[in-house]
DNA sequence: TGGTAATAGTTGATTTTGTAACTAACAAGT
DNA sequence: ACTTGTTAGTTACAAAATCAACTATTACCA
């Protein structure tokens, strides 16, 4: 007798929450990938930038909780394809304002669309009320444990 | 006005369920890495063993949804660290059968104690009963959409 | 039997991530 | 002004993930 009946894998939540997470993922993933060659830091932060306009990469980083190394070379990527531009900051040299360009917003653009679809595809597996309460749920689950 | 009200990243599916599922992985993979040096994949196919007793590479890769190469490294380590035991079929010279030796049942004890309490540290954010909720939809998402 | 396809698992090359150390600029107190 | 500490962001190197190609074995079937 081997066999372990004292743990479920299939009930502890870190686990869980990782297979859904994947899961959900994967179409999206597929298209931001297949048509602007984007990883997943890249396309969060275009979206933070087509979001709330004009942003510093520390600002996306806290916002995201994305570390600030994955930040700069997503930056670094997505300017290299022009779909960021950044200024130094007057005020303060050290900070660079990163903005969309108008190609960076059209991949935005068509982007969010997308995901709005996917969302609506997702959703169909739940009724509003249970996606309402999984979200809830979410949102306490990702912030930092009391 | 360049700001965008059309689409809430936080209320993104994908996104918040990646947010809770990094949020929710931390505390134990802090653990696992600190203590016996293991990956994500390498915990996983040693709480496999250790719940199903003897494995394959392709049934553990089949359950956890995880690619051939990772679950192959994954066991390349562990059998390294003499936690798994690896032992060629005689009816099919391709597949091995693998298992945990002692010290690796002793780690999977170890670890599956752990997973326990953290499990019930995390469940205390959450009512028992929206925790069985949550776990439903999980599952639910978890698998490929219809 | 012989030939083609399928399966189990590994390996190598490339890409991506993680960690730590680094530069540059500013802040605060003395 | 001068030291010390902090913050923004980059870079170098090591670790890990990905993808395709590979070996070895078995399955199918004419």
């Amino acid at each position: 007798m081997t066999q372990n009946q004292n743990f479920d894998l299939t009930e502890f939540l870190p686990y869980l929450l990782n297979q859904a997470a994947e899961e959900a993922s994967l179409g999206f993933q597929k298209i931001y990938k297949d048509r602007y060659g984007m990883l997943r830091s890249e396309w969060r932060v275009l979206f933070h930038l087509g979001i709330f306009g004009r942003l510093t990469a520390t600002e996306i980083g806290s916002k995201a909780k994305v570390h600030k190394t994955k930040i700069s070379r997503a930056v670094q990527r997505l300017t290299d394809r022009r779909f960021v531009k950044r200024a130094r900051s007057d005020v303060d040299r050290r900070v660079e304002w990163l903005e969309l360009t108008p190609s960076g917003q059209a991949a935005y653009e068509d982007l969010q669309a997308v995901a709005k679809a996917y969302e609506d595809k997702l959703r169909m597996q739940l009724t509003d009320e249970d996606a309402e309460f999984l979200k809830g749920m979410l949102k306490r689950l990702s912030m930092p444990a009391p």
